[in-house]
DNA sequence: GCAAATTAATGATTTATTCAAG
DNA sequence: CTTGAATAAATCATTAATTTGC
């Protein structure tokens, strides 16, 4: 359809990042006289009316409550049918071969897959890891729902050059842990 | 013939949580000792392996600078070439009907009106916003990337990392094209 | 209300690019 | 210049959500 020129509002990338940056720190529902504070400030870098910013807040918050409700329905089903399909580990007939890690080298060197294989490499030694391998069974008999969220230390909890950091850990020469699934 | 299990990750609640809030405390693209130790965590609340948090990492950062690209571009057309369809404006003759307004919020309707209604009024009056119209031109003849980014005080400012998925209009549907390999 | 059809979201793979080492 | 590791981009494929006709 090539008509209706801009029948709608078309936020600027800096009105979007205004808008998130207000509904991160907390701002859900503006009421009026915020609402004409934002679309005043924010007219500085678009058209822009009231009910944009109106709208905006209503649908964000409507679409954040429903990705919530997603995640919660998808859990208990997780929490009430952990592993749906225990059975099926023994029959897998290849419609779809699981070619994920095969170190075996039958494809040859996936190029993708070589943080993998590391990660595998590393698992493999198991200096951290707890689970061992990468089983099919849950590693847990409790309901994950019922467990405390504790905090990991693992990493600067700002950190964005994190571009050449992952060079020596382990080279993969010596890789044959294959992930039987 | 029951089908594979499961045949990919399909992560908790707890298990999204974490990794978003990893990523907005800044990791963006963890190491393999640093996937290690997030999926033994994380497989504390289900089953995960290495390849999973790999992954999903990859895709979110993708995602995020996907979605970062589409706005920028989407702002510098606008820049560029405020109306691409300048002819389609002498048609284009209308106030959008209301439809926002029959948008039935369950709560939020009646608040919507009110709102609503008070934000036109004041439009109207044109206290502030300058956007009179939708069409032919913006308000603003510099580029607004360069203009600043100054800060309200509506509220507590506190801006991690970006956040959010705020569904985007444009999907490329690829999943009818049949490729076959 | 529901189940098939459609659409959107996202996990998983593949391909291309970048960059450093040799 | 070549090679290989790392990763960004593009694509494929499956699952969840929504729409639609009954």
């Amino acid at each position: 359809m090539p008509q209706a020129p801009s029948t709608r509002w078309c936020p600027t990338p800096e009105q979007l990042m205004v808008l998130e940056d207000m509904y991160r720190s907390g701002l859900k529902t503006p009421n009026a006289s915020q609402i004409q504070q934002i679309t005043a400030y924010l007219s500085y870098y678009g058209k822009i009316e009231g009910k944009n910013v109106f709208y905006w807040f209503q649908n964000h918050k409507a679409r954040d409550r429903q990705k919530l409700r997603r995640r919660l329905s998808r859990h208990h089903q997780l929490v009430l049918n952990p592993n749906p399909n225990p059975n099926q580990q023994l029959f897998h007939t290849f419609e779809e071969p699981p070619l994920y890690l095969q170190q075996g080298g039958a494809q040859d060197a996936d190029q993708a897959m070589n943080l993998l294989s590391k990660l595998e490499a590393q698992g493999k030694d198991g200096v951290i890891v707890p689970a061992s391998g990468f089983d099919i069974s849950y590693g847990y008999d409790v309901h994950p729902c019922c467990k405390p969220l504790i905090t990991l230390d693992l990493f600067p909890s700002k950190s964005t050059g994190l571009r050449d950091e992952c060079s020596s850990s382990s080279k993969n020469s010596s890789c044959s842990t294959s992930t039987n699934l």
